[in-house]
DNA sequence: ACCCAGGTGGCCC
DNA sequence: GGGCCACATGGG
């Protein structure tokens, strides 16, 4: 427990400055995108985002009357196609009952929004929070297999449960929901650059801070 | 011909 | 609490 959050924040900072993430044109976007990338590589959700838009499907409302056959014809290329439109409709709907709007949802309180969110068959962990952060503007740190993988080789945390690792973001970053959005965003940049299980490491920004980088010095 | 990708839920122990 | 499995496509 060496390194600060902080610090690692400043590191990433230096490289890649405000990454803007999550990369979605509404907050329909990102809800449809932490649905379609479960355990699937982000090109693959890509093509689906864009026949979604071209289809005029990019729109929890029109998701919520969708035929699941059609839906998941057009989100093939994301894999789980059949599981994913149906979770996609069923969220859909589930939103647009129990609040209205996604304007409505972002003022309720945050417990009641993880009491809600956690009771829908497709959304874990990962997907809760990624909803909450990003499309809901809440103060919650999204730990996803990219930090854990990052903060294992930075010798932070391995074993360390993704409760922990939140408050450890929390206490060195305060719930700042900007900054935990960008955290997160420059740690997905660093992932797909340097940090894929078969690792890059020519010229990785935190190399000096990584196992990897300590064992070839 | 494998292995991997920003997960989740069900079942078992 | 942890281990295993199904879910499925596209790229390296």
């Amino acid at each position: 427990m060496n390194i600060r959050i902080g610090e690692l924040y400043n590191t990433l900072y230096s490289h890649y400055g405000n990454t803007g993430w999550w990369p979605a044109g509404s907050a329909d976007e990102i809800i449809i995108g932490t649905i379609l990338t479960q355990n699937t590589a982000w090109k693959n959700v890509e093509m689906s985002l864009e026949k979604l838009r071209s289809g005029g499907l990019m729109d929890l409302g029109k998701l919520a009357k969708a035929d699941p056959q059609h839906l998941g014809a057009m989100i093939r290329s994301s894999g789980f196609y059949n599981q994913k439109s149906r979770r996609l409709i069923d969220l859909s709907r589930s939103i647009l009952t129990a609040f209205g709007n996604l304007e409505e949802m972002k003022l309720v309180p945050l417990e009641e929004l993880q009491r809600f969110l956690a009771a829908i068959s497709g959304v874990g962990q990962e997907t809760m929070d990624s909803i909450l952060l990003y499309a809901l503007e809440k103060p919650v740190f999204v730990v996803d297999k990219y930090t854990l993988r990052i903060l294992s080789r930075i010798g932070l945390s391995g074993s360390e449960t993704i409760e922990k690792v939140k408050e450890l973001v929390y206490s060195d970053l305060g719930k700042n929901v900007e900054s935990m959005k960008n955290l997160h965003g420059m740690i997905v940049f660093l992932a797909k650059d340097f940090c894929k299980t078969r690792p890059k490491c020519e010229n990785c920004p935190i190399l000096a801070k990584c196992d990897h980088g300590r064992a070839q010095s």
